[in-house]
RNA sequence: CGCGGGGUGGAGCAGCUUGGUAGCUCGUCAGGCUCAUAACCUGAAGGCCACAGGUUCAAAUCCUGUCCCCGCAA
């Protein structure tokens, strides 16, 4: 197979490999521009380039895939399929049609649940106890196209947004070989997806990770794993921002204590009541400080029960 | 050249404005108390205060430059 490789982030690389791997031809991987980024605004490269480096492999970041120039590029490479995995682009209908074959999309989800730019982070957030990986043919609306192949992937109580999105990468891997298989030998069907079941897991935005201590602690619970890192829970403390990493459930009865109240301090954690029961907060991160464990934070911050966070 | 915080014994912090004995909470080690302890008491070790210059009688503290870490914003 001559496949034209779409992607950006780290959740693409085990599928590029698991390509590469299994003897197909990659004639070209397309990922987004190197961009100004983080602090001091310095040039950023996408995951795919840093993997697809030493490949050889040639590699293209156009500013607008739809561009004229960009569709000619591809149609002179006249691939057999489009493999697309969290690339970051909208791919126009004409440019959909240049694969002999197909254009596939890996997504993170077990579709039509949770179509949209962050699935895995909103199925840990609303605490799925599953999720999946899906192929699905691409169509110009996003993530709505049929599926030809899906699987189903646990969610653990213990994961936290990147334990699972690595399961679900590398699920996505060997379910795009299967995929393939099936293309290749024209044994796949095409099932529409179910519209009546959609739901959807749009990009996460800051205010998303904002942790509301009325919220049952194992809602809490999940928010922190969901957003960790990307965008990251947070809430304030003595008017400072403070990004929260970790933390656990307790049962412990918090009535009569204000949600959001410190209501035990020691080398386990902070311990903060809930909506319903209480959260021990095990990592944070003060404003301008690295992550540090709470006791570490403990050691040098003046706090005491009875401190509100929020 | 996007904005900002920070680098002080092993950890987290204070001290810097108003230069002049290195402090706090832990940890470590030794001893004590105790049936016992992660508890308590006593004591000890451990720091060229990121690095390089400068000002000064004297710099963690003031000035300049460099390196590193991090938050925000994209």
């Amino acid at each position: 197979m001559n496949i034209a490789f779409f992607g950006s982030a780290d959740f693409s690389v085990p599928s590029l490999h698991a390509l590469l791997n299994s003897g197909h031809t990659v004639s070209c991987i397309i990922t987004q521009p190197d961009r100004k980024k983080g602090r001091g605004m310095h040039m950023g490269v996408t995951a795919i380039k840093e993997a697809g480096r030493s490949l050889g492999i040639p590699l293209c970041q156009p500013e607008n895939v739809n561009s004229p120039e960009s569709l000619g590029m591809l149609r002179k490479l006249a691939p057999d399929l489009f493999v697309v995995i969290a690339y970051g682009q909208l791919l126009s209908g004409e440019l959909l049609r240049i694969p002999r074959l197909l254009p596939v999309n890996i997504h993170a989800s077990y579709l039509p649940w949770y179509r949209g730019a962050a699935p895995i982070n909103w199925a840990l957030i609303r605490g799925e106890r599953e999720t999946g990986v899906t192929v699905i043919k691409m169509t110009e609306k996003m993530d709505a196209g049929p599926i030809i192949l899906q699987e189903r992937v646990q969610i653990l109580d213990s994961d936290t947004g990147a334990a699972l999105e690595h399961r679900l990468a590398e699920a996505g891997a060997c379910l795009i070989l299967e995929a393939i298989e099936r293309i290749d030998n024209r044994s796949f069907e095409l099932f529409p997806q179910d519209e009546r079941s959609v739901s959807f897991a749009p990009k996460l935005k800051k205010e998303n990770g904002l942790i509301d201590w009325s919220k049952t602690s194992r809602d809490i619970y999940n928010l922190v794993r969901g957003v960790q890192h990307r965008p990251g829970a947070y809430t304030h403390l003595q008017g400072r921002f403070l990004k929260i990493h970790s933390v656990s459930e307790c049962d412990d009865f918090s009535a009569g204590r204000h949600p959001g109240e410190i209501i035990g301090i020691s080398k386990e954690g902070i311990k903060v009541a809930a909506g319903k029961g209480s959260v021990n907060i095990r990592e944070l991160q003060p404003e301008g400080k690295r992550v540090m464990k709470a006791e570490e934070f403990i050691s040098g911050h003046k706090i005491k029960p009875g401190d509100r966070l929020g």
